[in-house]
DNA sequence: GCCAACGTTGGC
DNA sequence: GCCAACGTTGGC
């Protein structure tokens, strides 16, 4: 098959495309996700190597700051098990874990392709991150619209 | 801090 | 299974 893409958004307080730099192995567990859609892209739809839209959310400055990749098959987010945790579900168990994810490895970090100038640019204009009131934290993204990020990550 | 969008919850 | 209320997201 060919390759998938997707762009997956992450809060630079949480975790920015520096903290991912720092990281052992430059990986992360992308934990705390808790939407059905979401979890259903990282659990049955991703496979190991597609590429990764890296995005700032909910910050000063939001955008793609990086190019990653998927670097695991799905296995339980631990942090559904940690009562001490903000995304501890008390309706998941070891047996039956409700929320699987990925590991996602840093390919390199790129300057900041803007929200702004996402959003105006026509070849991007397809992109789902960008409808109004979407929320979804992983979105699937085109061969043509990968393509033309990465074109104008070249600029 | 505002607010629109939209997913989830829970009563019925 | 409907749907109103509620909570969260996330740009501005």
């Amino acid at each position: 098959m060919s390759p998938q893409y997707w762009l997956m958004k992450s809060e630079p307080e949480e975790c920015s495309i520096d903290t991912l730099a720092a990281l052992p192995g430059q990986r992360v567990p992308w934990t705390g996700v808790r939407n059905y859609q979401a979890r259903n892209f990282m659990r049955d739809l991703m496979r190991v190597g597609d590429g990764v839209l890296f995005y700032h959310s909910s910050c000063a400055e939001p955008g793609i700051a990086g190019l990653a990749e998927v670097a695991s098959e799905p296995y339980p987010d631990p942090t559904q098990f940690d009562p001490g945790s903000p995304y501890f579900d008390a309706r998941s168990t070891t047996e039956r874990p409700r929320w699987l994810l990925r590991d996602v490895a840093l390919r390199r970090k790129t300057p900041l392709l803007s929200l702004r100038a996402m959003r105006a640019a026509p070849t991007l204009s397809s992109l789902q991150v960008l409808r109004p009131g979407n929320r979804l934290s992983i979105t699937p993204v085109s061969p043509a619209e990968w393509d033309a990020v990465l074109t104008l990550l070249d600029r």
